[in-house]
DNA sequence: TGTACATCAGTGAACGCGCGTTCACTGATGTAC
DNA sequence: TGTACATCAGTGAACGCGCGTTCACTGATGTAC
């Protein structure tokens, strides 16, 4: 174990990451983290300013790469509206795969920095392409939910296929039913992420 | 102040769940709790087996409210259709107001006893006079995404009434999206106290 | 109505523990000349 | 190519703290006779 480690800053992340996983959200400690790195526990100050800092990067990490997740997800297909029942079928399973990382992930308050890329933003993207504006929050609702639920083990499904086929009814029948009564255009809901971009925009 | 408090359970409750209120669902202790309520700390053994036993009753006297919540808002309108968005507005303009409160109600695992009434099963009432059979997971799962991601500030909405708008908008959706492209109506979700009654009744 | 006594629901001291964070330090690295 | 030195990224001891839980106890309550 070289003095220098290099990575620490990752090794932690990666540490604490794990640690949320076997044991919760809650259930563990930056020294567990660093113990388990092999390094002291203030050397993890070298790198973050406390332990609630750590906790908020790991949650913005692992944010990027469920935006990294939808964005691949959604390459599979052309259609856009494939595409989205895609995107909402990988965010559903990765929540039941993983489900304390996702409830650290959206738990952890606004972010120090803009997530990219942002899972909404993904989502939105190929929601633009279907004509629905003012369509994404509420459509990124209905995958949340459905992944909360069954994150939280308050709905349960029998199997990975289970889940496809419920998500896409569900996916589906927001589309469907978004389509059959257009309204106003104009979005009232705002993200805190596109509330930071615009203000950075407008500086 | 007297010896026997006569009211001690519920007190550590109350005094619980307004902790999780000011500082978050894991921002508090035991000790404080007893502390609030103006009793020691080991008192509360006389009537929780552990800290978290006392976690998971106030999660499940919340649910509890919250099902009582919803009867009473779909108890304002006799259509079917309307009592669904009343429940779901009502859900969600809680999640909203409480928000820590309502995150530790879903978190906190499998209750000790059976909710009643729960709110999956009022809505569940409601979307059976809809003729809309293995809906219910789904209209609740659009509710609750709705209502998380306002309550962990990932979606911001100005004001009540455009919160009641966006909730009306997408229930309004998956109940039309649903009703246009009817499927096999044997639904393969199940919940965690569905489950429990089941097997209570076969035995 | 009075008394003995079991039970209930508190007290308060103590336990061992692991926590986040600070601090003075030191070994390793990289850059200037 | 060699050396001086600043900077970086670790160490390890220590801090004060509040935690959940246990334990022997005691005051209050209610019931039997």
């Amino acid at each position: 174990m070289p003095y220098h480690h290099g990575e620490l800053r990752a090794a932690l992340l990666d540490a604490a990451e794990q640690l949320v996983r076997e044991r919760g959200a809650d259930g563990w400690s930056l020294r567990e983290a660093s113990t388990r790195v092999g390094v002291s526990p203030s050397a993890a100050y070298h790198h973050f300013a406390s332990r609630d800092a750590l906790v908020r990067a790991l949650s913005q990490r692992v944010l990027a790469r469920l935006g990294e997740r939808a964005s691949e997800a959604s390459g599979k297909f052309d259609d856009p509206r494939d595409r989205v029942i895609a995107i909402a079928q990988d965010y559903v399973r990765w929540a039941i795969e993983d489900p304390a990382v996702s409830k650290l992930a959206f738990g952890a308050g606004e972010p120090d920095e803009p997530i990219s890329p942002h899972p909404h933003d993904v989502l939105a993207v190929e929601l633009a392409r279907l004509d629905l504006p003012a369509a994404d929050f509420l459509v990124w609702a209905a995958m949340h939910g459905l992944a909360m639920l069954l994150a939280d083990g308050l709905m349960r499904l029998d199997g990975p296929a289970a889940v496809d086929e419920e998500t896409e009814r569900l996916i589906a029948a927001v589309l469907d039913g978004l389509a059959a009564s257009p309204r106003n255009p104009l979005s009232t809901a705002r993200s805190a992420h596109t509330d930071r971009h615009q203000r950075h925009d407008r500086h």
